[in-house]
DNA sequence: TGACTTAGCGTATTTTTTACGCTAAGTTTG
DNA sequence: CAAACTTAGCGTAAAAAATACGCTAAGTCA
């Protein structure tokens, strides 16, 4: 009746029991061609009575190894589903409502993907950022089952899958006003246009390209490179990228990065 | 030989059933006289072969009951103790290493303690401020249980609290810089200078009392009463109340609150 | 070649931040 | 009771940051 997906080929560094009652999700946005992104992925099931195939789309997670922490536990799934790491990743909410896993599809699927009881389970929501190259390696590679949904409407999701979004999208735009995370959304060499496209569709508002541009030089964390964007229909512009260990290291002072 | 604290008159709404495999523990900020405090609970037990009493100092936390939320743990938790209701509070974070209860001193005494075989607890800390009147309230019906220690050096925790901790004070400094929460320590009626205090000591450096007050002003939140502070050696200055319902609505254009 | 688009630099104005002077209203001390 | 002292509370001037907008250069496209 259920199809059941190839269990991933598991950590060897670790026994393969499987903690019943603590998972972890993982909402992976991506930045492509103006729109905000979410990685979701396929979940298979069958019908009952006819047999046919049935799928739908869930945020990645996975429950977690009885010995595994659950930032591990985060980066393994992004690892198995992507084959990608090193991608900005944080915890970002516990959700926990004991009827998060009521509804019987959600229960039967469960119990079916895992082999495993399930009762309550309690998620820890990991937040990710996927920058624009490793986002494409994905799509050229994809094998079906990850797709990237529009994040503002997802469609509907199983379990609390829907809220978890929403609190993503949420700590994004809070976030990025504070820890200067939005080019992580866009490739390691990018321009200075690029990163204002991010910030104004994540922020929602127009922001003066000349303003822009000046306040980036000023705080002097974008280094300028001697390269160009190429295959644009337009003058090409200069690439930068972002100083990490520069801002690291101003960062007692002010704290809050504001663009 | 471990002396078995009376258990919680539980909440009746719920089966009684604790879940041994998810906790809470609440990180208590209080302000007084010039110093940021913690609030630490006894834990007690007796030595095995002599029967001698001791005791030990622990963040207040429980296990979470099967049918129940995190959120109304938290909650729960702090009301069984302090007895008091309607604090700031947020989830701060998930502790989840699986060696954060293998000390065999806190093994036994949870087991004790809750009479359940403990394995794996995963942790969600909480994150409350208290307001100096409550906090004084607290005291003065102190029964010996709890105390407020200097949050900067609340010595050696059981667990993994000394993180907890920590963990909780970098909250405090990033988020009060972001959302108007400093007050949450302040009687509801403050001075400025009081205000300033805080914020002093949390951000750990001083601030001009006359810029000070211009940006309060400016901002309009703090709304002036016609009452004096008493019982001061100097000239008693004015008392403020911030104005909860005015941020919330002009909120949408700054989203950070800035002093 | 001319129309068009975006890059990229500049200037003037307004707003916010910072630094600091000063008086008034109280308390404490001799 | 007066002088010394402390904090409240208002103000001004200069520096820095944010905003609004003009303009040219470098490329593409038809």
């Amino acid at each position: 009746m259920w199809i059941r997906r190839n269990f991933p080929s598991a950590t060897h560094l670790m026994r393969l029991k499987l903690n019943p009652h603590i998972s972890v999700d993982c909402v992976v946005f991506g930045f492509d061609r103006g729109s905000l992104k979410v990685l979701l992925v396929e979940r298979l099931f069958s019908d009952g009575h006819t047999g046919e195939a049935f799928s739908d789309l869930k945020l990645p997670g996975s429950l977690v190894y009885d010995n595994e922490n659950l930032d591990h536990a985060a980066c393994r799934v992004l690892r198995e589903l992507t084959g990608l790491d090193h991608i900005y990743l944080e915890q970002l909410s516990v959700f926990d409502s004991p009827e998060r896993t009521s509804s019987a599809t959600d229960r039967n699927w469960l119990q079916h993907e895992t082999g495993i009881e399930i009762g309550r389970i309690i998620s820890v929501a990991y937040f990710a950022l996927i920058r624009f190259e490793k986002m494409m390696e994905l799509l050229s590679r994809m094998n079906q089952k990850t797709h990237w949904t529009d994040a503002r409407h997802p469609g509907r999701l199983p379990f609390d899958h829907n809220m978890i979004v929403r609190k993503g999208l949420e700590h994004l735009q809070t976030r990025m006003r504070i820890e200067p995370i939005a080019m992580e959304l866009l490739p390691r060499k990018f321009t200075l246009r690029q990163l204002q496209e991010v910030y104004e569709v994540l922020l929602g508002r127009e922001m003066d390209n000349r303003n822009f541009r000046k306040k980036l030089h000023r705080n002097g964390y974008f280094v300028p490179l001697n390269e160009k964007e190429k295959d644009v229909a337009h003058k090409p512009a200069r690439l930068y990228t972002f100083d990490k260990t520069r801002y690291e290291r101003n960062k007692k002072d002010s704290v809050i990065f504001s663009i």
